[in-house]
RNA sequence: GCCCCCGUAGCUCAGAGGAUAGAGCAGUGGUUUCCUAAACCAUUGGUCGCAGGUUCGACUCCUGCCGGGGGUACCA
């Protein structure tokens, strides 16, 4: 009926798939298409059009076999299509059931490197909750593109050069006499940064003292070079422990320092393609940006920076791995920083003339996101109002362990499973918010293990742990879909299938919080079954006398478990089996 | 001053141009002879910061303003 129009081929399949969308009440239909973007084409009121494809659809419908759509309804503009679920669940059902934790893989990223950096902390510092965010996004983002097919490398670029250094060095040299530098010795180091920070305050010479002890660690001056070697050494240990404790797992761990060598070349490399200047004594490329000042490379006293590091880092790596994409994870106060050296990048590109598959322009991302905030405070390393990574995680468990002892004290892995809890508390506190927004450090949040939290879904994955574990059939996909057929269990069905599409927004966005949001609801669809009643007002329970049903239920359970599993380890969250 | 991010229920947050703006926490009232009650059900609660604009339709896009945070060349 509709067709065609002079030359417009009107539904073309493509224009349609792109104008579907789920309905905002999962009651009203599993997709809709609202028709408004036709009327003018069509000269017809949105009704009417809505009314009319829905009679075509439903022609087809009728005589087509294994369509997963039933149905339509037209409903004022919007034609309204329902799942048809005894195509839709036998076929979700399988899926993932036979693909068990690949289920939801793509290979989109076949052959395609892709880099992600995160953490990032700083040496001779401890790590506070601040570098939590960028850890975990970071952590989950290596998760979802390996997930998706791409190699993905995840890099700590550790802050271990500096004229901050030089600081610590003046600081230990003051006042450190009596400070260990061997085992559990960075909280001490940090007293001495923040000393340093109080004393610079009253006296600016300490400030030009920071700066010579920096220039003679990069003038390789033995001494220092130990001192620096030490706080390195001290910070790795520590760091290598808190990253075991929260399951973060890195490909490469690099930092600044690496690129000692590698500064010149660049800038030489730079200072050929005419984009460097003298300004104010320092070497520097005016951006062809007017809202950007001048990125520097050189400082007048020769010392190189923060962005010379940067830029030689982008290209070391862009010539090393060619990376599809590569992800800064990154807090969103060093937007400026990364805008300027992608603009540099690009600035060299284009003044080299480089092929389009040369240019690493475009494919760089810097992932920000907002502050934690603690109170009304942002928290400052300089000034020691911070909190430490390790103490919150530790409240956490602690918490998680006083809780299962409470609630099973039967329970064989108590410390570990505590772990587990505490640690995804925290992890997925951090996670279930979008990145873009500051986060409020509230105590009594992070250690709420009830509502949307990590804990939730754990706990919900350790019951259906339990059920498979109390069933004593065999679980298949070859079920009949018929018996699955409350619209509680339609639902789960429903969001099963929508996994992979989750995961896809998540890389998208650049933000796990969508692997996030999507688990709350498929967990809370699935404790809807779970204690849905009967007309008696009675629990129905999955596995019952009737057998044909309880293996229809078990199915179901089983695919909800491997996908809450699944999406849990994308998070960097572990899923106890029993809680 | 200029630039960037944020502003949705008392609190913490979802809502990639569509239908009556949704959850959790907190509050109130329920559910356990039953597969883990870290759960589930019911209920209270809204000028989507403000004002214009684009659109058949704006929490969503554009402009301006207000409020909060951040950045703004020799720190990282």
């Amino acid at each position: 009926m509709y067709k065609t129009i002079g030359d417009e081929q009107v539904f073309a399949p493509d224009f349609v798939f792109d104008n579907l969308e789920t309905p905002k009440d999962p009651k009203l239909g599993w997709f809709s298409l609202p028709v408004f973007r036709f009327v003018r084409l069509l000269k017809d009121k949105p009704p009417e059009i809505a009314a009319k494809v829905a009679a075509e659809t439903n022609a087809l419908v009728d005589t087509a076999v294994d369509l997963t759509l039933a149905r339509s309804s037209a409903v004022a503009g919007f034609l309204n299509a329902q799942a048809d679920h005894s195509v839709l669940t036998p076929q979700t059902l399988g899926e993932v059931l036979t693909r068990g934790s690949r289920y939801g893989d793509s290979d989109e990223g076949q052959s395609r490197n892709y880099l992600v950096e995160y953490c990032s902390a700083n040496i001779a510092k401890p790590m506070g909750i601040g570098h939590l965010r960028s850890t975990v996004i970071g952590n989950s983002l290596r998760r979802i593109y390996r997930k998706l097919g791409y190699n993905v490398v995840g890099i700590n670029y550790l802050g271990d050069w500096g004229t901050q250094f030089g600081k610590m060095i003046v600081a230990y040299r003051r006042w450190g006499e009596g400070t260990p530098l061997d085992g559990n010795a960075v909280k001490p180091l940090l007293d001495l940064y923040v000393r340093f920070h109080d004393a610079a305050e009253e006296d600016d010479s300490l400030n030009e003292e920071a700066r010579q002890a920096f220039r003679k660690l990069e003038e390789g001056d033995p001494e220092i070079t130990g001192l620096w070697e030490k706080f390195k050494a001290i910070s790795m240990t520590e760091f290598e422990r808190i990253h075991k404790m929260l399951g973060v797992e890195f490909d490469w761990i690099t930092g600044e320092a690496f690129l000692n060598d590698k500064m010149e070349p660049v800038i030489e490399r730079l200072q050929k393609d005419g984009l460097t200047e003298i300004s104010n004594g320092a070497l520097v490329v005016i951006l062809d940006d007017p809202r950007l000042p001048p990125c520097l490379l050189k400082k007048a006293d020769g010392g190189t920076l923060y962005a010379t590091r940067e830029l030689s880092s982008l290209i070391y790596r862009w010539d090393k791995y060619r990376f599809h994409e590569s992800l800064y994870v990154v807090g969103s106060a060093q937007a400026d920083h990364f805008k300027q050296v992608q603009r540099v990048v690009a600035m060299m590109e284009e003044a080299e003339g480089l092929a389009e598959a040369d240019r690493m322009t475009g494919r760089v991302k810097h992932v920000e996101f907002g502050w934690v905030k603690f109170g009304d405070k942002t928290m400052s390393t300089r000034r020691g109002n911070i909190i430490f990574l390790e103490d919150v995680i530790e409240r956490a468990v602690t918490l998680a362990r006083e809780k299962i002892i409470e609630k099973n004290p039967e329970l064989k892995a108590i410390d570990e499973t505590a772990r587990m809890i505490g640690v995804g508390a925290v992890i997925f506190g951090q996670l279930s918010v979008k990145r873009h927004k500051d986060v409020n450090f509230i105590w009594e949040d992070v250690l709420n293990f009830e509502g949307e939290t990590g804990p939730y879904l754990q706990y919900t994955h350790a019951r259906l742990c339990s059920l498979e574990r109390n069933y004593s059939g065999s679980i298949s996909p070859e079920i009949n879909p018929a018996l699955l057929d409350h619209a509680e269990e339609r639902r789960v069905v429903e969001l099963l299938a929508d996994f992979p599409d989750a995961v896809a927004d998540a890389a998208r966005a650049y933000d796990p919080q969508a692997v996030a949001v999507y688990l709350l609801r498929l967990g809370g669809a699935f404790n809807k079954v779970y204690q849905r009643k009967d007309d008696a007002g009675r629990i129905d329970r999955i596995i019952s006398d009737d057998t044909e049903r309880s293996a229809a239920r078990m199915a179901l359970v089983k695919a909800v478990r491997t996908v809450i599993r699944e999406g849990l380890l994308l998070l960097g969250l572990e899923a106890p089996e029993e809680m």
